[in-house]
DNA sequence: AAGTGGTCTAGACCACTCC
DNA sequence: GAGTGGTCTAGACCACTTC
């Protein structure tokens, strides 16, 4: 068994004193230097242990000031009814107000998707993408992407609707016959648009949205993990 | 505007060859010594670039060997049933064989926390915690921790049943009352146990549990994001 | 034994924040 | 200007994998 390397126990030991609660969220931690005299280490070597605690997202860090113990973020609840398999009515109230300002429309145009085209039974691979984002107090929350049958290249939009309310009102009733959650990491997109850094957790739900029998759209909603929760209630 | 690091301007270059396909999945990348060379770097700076492509999960690195252009491992698909609110009767099969073995009991005993004696109405903070492991063909997927009522510690548990299945087969019967599901960072319990690199993507189910008008247990489930994901079918 | 990534030291200079 | 984190070079030795 190889020792421990130093960075690591300088982090563990960290992340037991902020776990412990003796360094309360906020609390700013000694800087580079001062950990590297203070365990007889290079500062190089006590800023490998920083790391590692912002991996862990213990610590966050600001180029300047210092590195603070991490204060969570009070996660935003997004309902879903399990029965209705949307959002609850007596939710929307409170999704209209978190979400206010609707979807912001970032683009919309053919694009190559292979496993969309597959889902919506369109042979080849091209769909018709439109790429909307949810912001919950001016912060960028939920990137979302609609990959809709080429059919529906025509949909006339509304941002206060969104993209499903928007098909909705243009009389085509939907339904989602399935949905998917996952974890996933930021990919280069992900960090630009929810100004997220490279690393971080992103919960991702999708879903198959029919029209009768029809496959209409394949929906990937892909949240800010440290913003965004799924809750279900079934009382 | 300071110019881009080098390294992170590396690792775009490497990125790109990545995501278009040109360095497919499995392929090996060339050695940190090669890059430096290649680059005109240290091979430290070198070496910050992969680990800019392994926080975006786009490379996979391990020791003695090499670094590789990551395989996107097929997720295990858990189903959720929108009415009975737990496995759907038909799936129950498949995630036996899938999570053969059962569940692996890594502790049990009273712990203090607070959220989850909130959630059960208990005064003060101590709760009977048992952990338990799920493996899926040997890899550790998903860590369980029940965080029952007091009164439930002198529960006996069948691993094969799993601990609600033991309380069940107890005379206690049990329904959920809500569920939420988060993206997570695998914090340093997770590294351990999950066997993941600090900084993977957890997806995380939490639920509390009913035995009538009491609340039982609460249960959270910390899964590998890159392994596992839950799908809900409404047809 | 050879080749690879993992850790560590030493020292330098740059960029950001606050006073 | 002083103090902080961010980037980079130079060089060393260790640990793991393959042959």
């Amino acid at each position: 068994m190889p020792r421990e390397a130093r960075y690591r126990a300088i982090a563990r030991e960290l992340g037991r004193r902020i776990e412990s609660g003796e360094l309360p969220p906020g609390e700013r931690l000694p800087t580079e230097d001062a950990l590297a005299e203070r365990f007889g280490v290079h500062r190089l070597t006590a800023r490998q242990a920083m790391v590692e605690l912002r991996k862990a997202g213990l610590v966050e860090t600001r180029h300047g000031l210092g590195s603070f113990v991490r204060r969570a973020p009070r996660r935003i609840e997004v309902s879903i009814d399990p029965i209705t398999r949307r959002h609850r009515q007596a939710d929307l109230e409170g999704l209209a107000t978190t979400f206010a300002g609707g979807e912001e429309i970032l683009g919309r145009g053919f694009a190559e998707h292979p496993a969309s085209a597959r889902h919506l039974g369109v042979p080849g691979s091209e769909v018709y993408e439109i790429t909307t984002l949810l912001r919950s107090g001016g912060a960028p929350c939920v990137l979302n992407r609609y990959r809709l049958h080429p059919g529906q290249a025509d949909l006339v939009y509304d941002p206060r609707l969104g993209v499903l309310g928007s098909l909705e009102a243009g009389g085509t009733a939907y339904r989602y016959t399935w949905h998917a959650i996952s974890a996933d990491l930021a990919d280069l997109v992900d960090q630009a648009v929810l100004a997220v850094d490279a690393g971080a957790a992103v919960l991702v739900r999708e879903g198959l949205v029919m029209h009768g029998d029809e496959p209409l759209c394949h929906v990937e909603r892909r949240c800010r993990g440290d913003l965004i929760s799924f809750v279900t209630r079934y009382d």
